[in-house]
DNA sequence: GGATTCCGATACGGTTCCGTTCCGTATCGG
DNA sequence: CCGATACGGAACGGAACCGTATCGGAATCC
C-alpha cells in the first residue's frame, strides 16, 4: 500500500521508538471537523465516525490522540480562532471602524462555525467558558483598551460605561455576520462606519 | 386502563366517525418539544422517542398528526411565538424602552430555545425563511413604526437609516439574553435605557 | 535487521433512534 | 349497542454510531 510521505512529526512529542505519528494525519483530522462544523452539522451530531471518513482516516488514529470529542472539539477551536485583530492606535473612530470591520471578514469559516456552537454554549457551563475566555472576552478586551484611550484623551465621556457600549458596538455586526439576523442590512455597505459613528456620538463628551 | 377525559377534539377536524382525536395529547407533544428543546436539546439531535416518552404518548400518535420532525416543529414554533408586544404611543423613547426590555423577558421559555434553532437556521434556507417571516421581521416592523413616528415628527433626523438604527437597538439585548455573550453586563440592570439613550442621542436631529 | 509504534481499514457487540405495525382498551357518532 | 377511530404501549427490522480490537503494511529508532 502507497503511504503519504510523512511530514516531520508533530512537535512536543516526547515519543522515542517507533513510527512517529503522523502530522498530516493530525491536521487532517482538525480540518475534517471544521468542514463538517462549516456544513452545518452540530457538535451534538458531529459523529467520530463521520470525522474519520471525512478526513480519511482510521477512527483508531482518532482515538489514539484525543479521548473522545470533547477533547477534539477543544483543540480545533483553539486553531479556529487565532489572536484577535489589533488596533492600529490611529483615532479611535478609525480603530473601532478597523475592528467592527474584520467581524466574519477576517474569518468567513469562523463565522460559519459560530452558530452550531451556540446550542452546545447555552447549555454546557463548561463549553460557556471556554468560549469566553478563549474568544470573545480576548476581542472584548482590545476594543475596551481603545475606549479606554478614547476618554484618557477627552474624546469620550469620562462616565462611560465600557462594557455597554462595547456591547453596542459588536452586538449588531455579530448578529448580521452570524445569522443574518436581518437580510435588508446585506445592501448596507459601510455598517461599521455607521455603527461607530452612532455610537460616537452618543458618548461623546 | 383509566383514559384522560377528553378535551372537545381539535377543531377544524373534518372527522366524522370514531373516536376524536385527543387534542389533550396534541397539546402535550407540543409541550414536549418545547421542553426538550429548553433543556438545550438541538433541532438535530431531538428524537421522536424523546418526545414520546415525554409527552406520555404513543409514537404512533405522533405520526398520525405529523408526517415527519420537520413538520412537527413547525408547528411547534408557530405556537411558540405569539404577537409583537406593541408599543404604547408614548414619546418614542418610552416606545423604544418597553420594546427592548421585553427582549427575552416575556418569553422566558422563547429565549432558550433560539440558540437550539441557530444551527438549523444557519443551514437551511427554508428554515431561514421561516424563521424570518414569523419571528424577526414582524417585531423589526414595530420598532421600524415607532423611529417613523419620531422621524415624522421632527424628533429624529430626517435622513435616519430604519435597519441600521432598528438592527443597533434589538442586537445588544438579543445576543445578551440569548446567549448571554457579555456576562458582565448582568450588572447593568437599565440595559434597555442606556442603549435606547445612546442610540436616540446619535440620530437625533 | 529487529523492535516498536503508527497507519488505514474492517469488524465487533452494544446502544439509540427511525418509521411501522401490531396489541388491548377507550371514546366517539349513529 | 355497534362500527370506526384514537389511545398508550410494546415490538419490529433496519440504520447509524459508539469505543475497542485486530489486521497487514509502513516508518522510524536502536
Amino acid at each position: 500500500m502507497t503511504e503519504l510521505a510523512e511530514l516531520p512529526a508533530a512537535p512536543g512529542a516526547a515519543r522515542t521508538q517507533g513510527r512517529p505519528r503522523s502530522s498530516r494525519a493530525h491536521e487532517a483530522i482538525l480540518e475534517a471537523v471544521l468542514d463538517l462544523l462549516e456544513e452545518g452539522v452540530t457538535v451534538e451530531a458531529l459523529s467520530m465516525e463521520a470525522i474519520a471518513a471525512r478526513a480519511g482516516v482510521g477512527k483508531a488514529t482518532i482515538y489514539r490522540r484525543w479521548a473522545g470529542k470533547d477533547e477534539l472539539l477543544l483543540e480545533t477551536l483553539i486553531k479556529l480562532k487565532g489572536p484577535p485583530t489589533q488596533p492600529l492606535g490611529d483615532s479611535v473612530r478609525a480603530d473601532l471602524i478597523r475592528l467592527l470591520s474584520v467581524v466574519g471578514q477576517k474569518d468567513e469559516r469562523a463565522v460559519r462555525v459560530m452558530p452550531c456552537l451556540m446550542p452546545e454554549v447555552s447549555r454546557s457551563p463548561e463549553a460557556y467558558r471556554i468560549w469566553q475566555e478563549a474568544i470573545t472576552e480576548p476581542r472584548r478586551e482590545v476594543m475596551r483598551e481603545v475606549l479606554r484611550r478614547g476618554v484618557a484623551t477627552g474624546e469620550l465621556r469620562a462616565d462611560l460605561d465600557l462594557e455597554v457600549t462595547v456591547t453596542m458596538l459588536i452586538s449588531p455586526l455579530l448578529l448580521h455576520r452570524m445569522v443574518r439576523w436581518n437580510p435588508r442590512l446585506d445592501e448596507v455597505d459601510d455598517l461599521p462606519e455607521q455603527i461607530v459613528d452612532v455610537v460616537l456620538r452618543g458618548v461623546t463628551a
